[in-house]
DNA sequence: GCTCGAAAAGTTGTTAGACAAGTGTATAAA
DNA sequence: TTTATACACTTGTCTAACAACTTTTCGAGC
């Protein structure tokens, strides 16, 4: 035939249901502060008085936050912000991680920082290993279980993705992102050894170490031990 | 006696909304690929007397879901999947990528792709291997370059990933399955090489040979020649 | 027969009201 | 004071309806 006559992608100028709208509005207001880590938010009929919506709409809104770990419901009582310190990874999949899936992951993540430690140790610019030594720096001033250690944590990875000059690796991490976040605080959370910290900081320095040294082999070799470590500690049985 | 208190931690066992648990099950099946990535949900009243519960709760459900970026609504058209490959990825959907983001895309699938293939030669069923054989068996059926050569190719690399047994794997896939379509597309019409689809084909049976055999290492090695090939060919310089 | 346009059917978006189920509080009885 | 009960409040779910939009169908006109 003639060629299907693709539709112009131009289109309407994306008319925003009343739900997602409610939906960011209230996201704001509680990554702003206005309502306080663990507060109850106003009862759904008070909102829909207050956006000038249904009930039915505020509910869809209120629906998106449970999916996404902000807000917990509870029948009868209300809904109440549930504190970042224990709030859900979002993102990726919509579903909570168990166990399972969270070695899973680490069984993705394992191939994909060796590559990277790899390309960071032969193609990382002064900038880059700065970057490095500041998250590894971060990370030994924070405190055990810490937000600001396990952002640290974080950083770390993705400054190394960053080194790679390949920008996918970074992108990749992102992602991946509050899972990674997730696989993270899981195994923490279900290690029994007390000095989680001072171990991962111990494993970062040998890849940093690696890094520095322009070694691929050991570089990649390091950070298989760290995903490993990881693993371990997640699955003591 | 026994002091009342009972603040009992015991609680509820967690009755799950119907929301929650509907939004799940749509997951499972969407992950699954029971609803294939670009079509189109059953409809909300199918959905409601399908599940059995009210239109209302299959719509909130369908809420969570559209705020994970699984699924994008229409008013009046429908539900409908969003591709793995556009899920939260901006940077990839929309821009052509030129031919070095195309060969740093490569080195990111490389060891990933290597990882899968050595965990498919150790996991695999008799049913995945079918599904990679199929792949192969279309692609030799194919037209040189044609779409479904094409599509075969992709399939072939999804078919591995799945047989990882790690959904993780099948899930990156399809991601840079989508990503990179548009520039092969692209890159065939310049392809000077009028071989290009029997070398490819020869390079999968290799790799199929591996796996079909449990050899980990050789299904690695194979994986890692074929991209490394891939690479080559497209950047002829 | 073919194209074009309008009606019709189908689907999501939104509203309203109602009842069920669970929670918290105030009140009354012991 | 303590305990038990009733009551108000809040979330969970259902039903019915209409609005807004899309897709399909079908007939008029050429």
């Amino acid at each position: 035939m003639t060629s299907g006559e693709t539709r112009a992608l131009a289109q309407s100028p994306a008319r925003t249901p009343a739900a997602e709208e409610i939906a960011q509005h209230l996201v704001v207001l509680i990554r702003e502060g206005v309502i306080a880590a663990g507060a109850k938010l106003p009862t759904e009929q008070t909102l829909s008085r207050q956006f000038g919506v249904s009930r039915t709409v505020v509910r869809e809104a209120i629906s998106r936050l449970k999916s996404d770990g902000l807000v917990k419901s509870r029948q009868g009582s209300g809904v109440s912000v549930v504190p970042a310190s224990v709030r859900r990874s979002f993102k990726l999949q919509g579903t909570a991680l168990d166990r399972r899936q969270v070695l899973a992951l680490l069984e993705l993540r394992q191939p994909l920082e060796m590559a990277s430690a790899r390309l960071a140790a032969l193609r990382h610019t002064p900038g880059d290993l700065q970057e490095i030594l500041d998250a590894q720096q971060r990370m030994l001033d924070s405190q055990e279980w810490s937000e600001e250690g396990l952002q640290a944590d974080l950083d770390f990875h993705h400054a190394i993705a960053k080194a790679t000059d390949n920008s996918f690796y970074a992108d990749f991490m992102a992602f991946l992102g509050g899972a990674l976040r997730a696989t993270i605080v899981a195994a923490r959370l279900a290690s029994t050894n007390p000095n989680v910290k001072a171990i991962t900081v111990e494993e970062h320095l040998k890849i940093i170490q690696a890094i520095k040294a322009r070694d691929p082999d050991a570089a990649g070799q390091a950070m298989l031990l760290h995903i490993q470590g990881a693993s371990l500690r997640m699955a003591p049985e």
